[in-house]
RNA sequence: GCGGAAGUGGCGGAACUGGUAGACGCGCUGGACUUAGGAUCCAGUGGGGCAACCCGUCCGGGUUCGAGUCCCGGCUUUCGCACCA
């Protein structure tokens, strides 16, 4: 590796990164540099990067490219003039840092404080343009207090409540997990498989929101991949609910509701499966059935979510009793079976062997009738199925009565409105998207803010009463009862009921870290003000964010939660708008040897290193060309060198300039050169908005070749604008050669240059000259050149023209750029 | 299985609405300056051919004067979701 600091020694004035970053760094710091009026901007830009979790390995590469990238935006911005807000915070609190606490023995009170300043250092390292006084912790109570008073808001309209419920348990972590916290029947954390267990929880009820949440989707700034993501996760099906009426084992009249999205497919429906958790269940089993039933259901539910989730294999039994298929009116038998979900739909489907690969399955397997109802164009309805026929394209019914040969659009239509005269069904609209559980079972998150009272129940805490402190314990291991470790402190959890006065009991859960971080972003411009927890001018003012940039590891879980938070807080007239980030963009992984970073593989980059000997500023401008922000890639740190020649050449340039005082002032430019600046600034105003951070770099270095193979030395015209150029990618180097420059004002006051128009345009082109579509010369032409005058400079070029037997045919012409002769 | 994104030199990647494929960088080759260089500077660098030229953007078709870009079919990689009725 090279050695800045002995090259130092040897020249001068050869750029040091080191001396010049400490340098910056403290001038900003001294002088408030990325300080923000918040209460006076004129002109606010709240540009928002994700807060990360204070991990006591500090920050990775990944955290600084997503870090580099919003401050590059930010800083960008405030050239054009704006008032940049850039503020950053820690996502303190949850499994995370508990976990970690846990391993080393050590209480996450003392660890959290620790890494966070650490991250600070880093952060600060960096170069990024944080104003340090609007940042937060989720750990501060000064913070979760208002976190707790978002949940009693909640709570207070109706959006909070409390139910038993059959929640994913991680028997490794201890702990309930939300279904965004399950990743294929593992948890998120550990990979250990999920079980089930019945608690009582907290939910809030996002499922009520999750129209608003998918069709506010189509007006959102957004990257197109995240929104696809929350689309599928909320996951809209319409259909109908379709009543089937039963006879129950004791002779009682029952109906078995049950959601399809193919009602088409009704005649097909050769049974009834429910769900083992279905109400109806025990009212239809009839009594030759019953030991059986009762064993597949005791079977079943012991079996952990993963077994059930994952496996390939159907189980099922049969209940004994029969429905009446509204549309056929013969009896079919009513089945119970595990690839039914009780949280889905009505916990009960109509089964469709014939066009549905499930169903197909189970009927073979226990030799249910399967019957065609819908055809393809061509196919014979009586054929024998090898296999379920799921697709609806130029497909007709059969075998449907007078519904046959109608398209399955139009039958799904007829039928619905068939049964709906015999109230027998109605469209029905159904979402994946459930309900969110937001209570923990541990220790490391703010409280719940109720207290429990024999005679009031469920009493929330007042406001005045909060924050609801997490009390300082040793002892705040988890363990498998079920119950937070709070719950074994009697001297913290006994408390007076706020409504009685009667002796009662704190809720022991904590609530999820996604809570935390589901409002943040409405505090920081409010930070340090400890009456409200935003200001109603301040918030005004500075929301929504105008730009947030995260990972797409985050598209459904934080993004989900904050978007419903910011519409309830604005339903209940906290915020004058709904949607809380204007403009999202997702920026790409950056992976490592084709793989993806992490502690387990080994190859987690830590940028301490890398700054120390390229650079901060040459370290944010190798991450930044290393590949489209909005992609990421792969880190490899052999090319590093290549953007630490631009900046030193850069500086040379600058330096030469600046020592070079008979060039100073109006100096004749070379064109070639000023054209290439004015493309240039052009080019680099263009890609940054666009986070084509790669190609802006390119755009530079080019200039600089341009520029240093020059007949002669560079001017301080032709450099000072790239300065302003470079200065969001690499703020260090930029503030001191703007200062050498002879200015007094830091370069990110000093605005963006522009660009002439009439400069950027070449007078003189190449044009492309092609015969039959294949290149067979350039012409260097004036760029106005006509069709004529090409072709006859083109004809004339025997190197061309041998190409052309006889006169053209046809003629095309792209001025400026291209001339295809067709022979 | 469903959904998203993507396949371009030795490598990372450029190429806005179809119009000069390979910008920029790494690496590599040669040269200069040097006691030396893993520093710096200069030149070259998709493949084939002495050359004229020919071939080249995952594969196969198609549209077009012209396709990396558009259409149809297939393959591969990758990231989400996954018995969602």
């Amino acid at each position: 590796m090279n050695d800045p600091v002995n090259a130092n020694e040897e020249r001068p004035d050869e750029y040091d990164p080191q001396e010049v970053e400490g340098k910056w760094q403290k001038r900003w710091r001294d002088r408030g540099t990325n300080a923000v009026d918040i209460a006076g901007a004129s002109d606010p830009y709240y540009a928002l990067m994700m807060f990360p979790y204070p991990s006591a390995e500090g920050l990775h590469v990944g955290n600084l490219f997503a870090f580099v990238g919003n401050d590059i935006y930010g800083r960008f911005q405030r050239l054009q003039g704006h008032n940049v807000f850039e503020p950053f915070g820690y996502d303190a609190f949850g499994i995370h840092s508990e976990n970690y606490a846990l391993k080393l023995g050590k209480h996450p009170g003392k660890l959290i404080p620790e890494n966070i300043a650490n991250f600070r250092r880093q952060v600060e390292r960096s170069g990024l343009m944080i104003d340090w006084r609007h940042t937060l912790a989720t750990t501060d109570p000064e913070y979760y207090k208002w976190t707790q008073w978002v949940f009693l808001q909640l709570l207070k309209h109706g959006l909070a409540y409390r139910k038993q419920a059959a929640v994913n348990w991680c028997p490794s972590c201890k702990t309930v997990l939300a279904n965004e916290q399950v990743i294929g029947g593992r948890c998120e954390r550990c990979q250990t498989p999920v079980e089930q267990r019945l608690l009582e929880q907290w939910f809030f009820r996002i499922s009520d929101y999750a129209p608003r949440l998918l069709n506010n989707l189509d007006h959102l700034d957004w990257s197109e991949s995240t929104r696809t993501a929350q689309r599928n996760w909320i996951g809209r099906s319409e259909g109908a609910e379709i009543l089937f009426p039963a006879e129950a084992a004791d002779a009682g009249r029952e109906e078995i509701r049950v959601f399809t999205t193919r009602p088409d497919t009704i005649f097909g429906a050769t049974y009834l499966v429910l769900a083992p958790e279905h109400p109806l269940v025990q009212k239809l089993i009839t009594p030759a059935q019953r030991d059986a039933v009762e064993e597949y259901l005791e079977r079943t539910a012991k079996q952990d979510l993963i077994a059930r989730k994952t496996s390939t294999e159907k189980t099922g039994i049969f209940t004994g009793s029969y429905a009446v298929n509204p549309a056929t009116g013969l009896p079919i038998p009513v089945w119970i079976a595990d690839y039914v979900l009780m949280e889905y739909g009505t916990g009960a489907i109509m089964a469709v062997p014939g066009h549905d690969d499930r169903d197909f399955e189970f009927a073979m397997l226990f030799g249910l009738p399967i019957v065609r109802v819908v055809c393809a164009e061509g196919d014979d309805p009586e054929a024998d199925f090898s296999s379920a026929f799921t697709g609806s394209e130029g497909a007709r019914l059969v075998n449907s009565g007078r519904f046959n040969d109608m398209t399955v659009e139009a039958g799904k239509r007829a039928i619905v409105e068939m049964l709906a005269e015999k109230d027998a069904a109605k469209p029905a609209v159904n979402y994946r998207l459930h309900d969110w559980c937001i209570s923990r079972q541990r220790y490391w998150g703010p409280p719940i803010p109720i207290i429990y009272c024999d005679a009031c129940g469920a009493v929330p805490v007042p406001e005045k009463d909060l924050p609801v402190i997490l009390p300082y314990v040793e002892d705040f291991k988890p363990d498998d009862s079920g119950v937070s470790p709070l719950a074994r402190h009697e001297e913290w959890y006994r408390v007076a009921c706020p409504k009685c006065g009667a002796m009662g009991r704190r809720e022991t859960d904590v609530s999820d870290t996604f809570l935390d971080s589901a409002w943040y972003f409405l505090r920081y411009p409010s930070v340090g003000i400890d009456d409200v927890p935003f200001d109603p001018v301040l918030t005004r003012k500075w929301l929504p964010v105008d730009t947030y940039i995260g990972g797409n590891e985050h598209a459904v879980l934080h993004l989900l939660y904050s978007r419903f938070v910011t519409m309830v807080l604005h339903d209940m007239g906290h915020l004058d708008f709904e949607e809380p980030y204007v403009r999202f963009r997702a920026h790409g992984l950056i992976i490592r040897n084709g793989a993806k970073m992490s502690k387990s593989r080994g190859n987690v980059v830590i940028p301490d290193e890398y700054i120390a000997t390229w650079g901060a500023d040459a370290f944010r401008g190798y991450l930044m060309f290393l590949g489209p922000f909005e992609e990421g890639g792969d880190f490899r740190d052999a090319s590093i060198s290549g953007v630490k020649r631009f900046l030193d050449r850069l500086w040379s340039s600058v330096v030469t300039a600046v020592a070079d005082n008979s060039s100073s002032g109006s100096a004749e430019h070379s064109s070639e050169v000023m054209r290439k600046l004015h493309q240039t600034i052009k080019k680099v105003g263009e890609d940054i908005p666009r986070l084509s951070y790669n190609t802006a770099i390119a755009a530079m270095m080019e200039y600089m070749n341009v520029l240093r193979r020059g007949e002669r030395k560079p001017r301080r015209g032709e450099v000072a604008p790239v300065v302003q150029l470079v200065a969001p990618f690499a703020p260090h180097i930029a503030e001191e050669l703007w200062e050498r420059l002879g200015h007094s004002e830091s370069v990110f006051d000093a605005g963006w240059p522009s660009f002439d128009p009439a400069l950027v345009e070449e007078e003189k082109i190449e044009l492309a000259v092609q015969v039959n579509g294949k290149m067979r010369g350039r012409l260097n032409v004036r760029r106005d050149i006509g069709q004529d005058e090409a072709l006859a400079l083109a004809m004339a070029e025997g190197s061309i023209s041998k190409f052309v037997n006889g006169s053209p045919r046809k003629v095309v012409f792209v001025p400026g750029r291209l001339l295809n002769i067709v022979a």
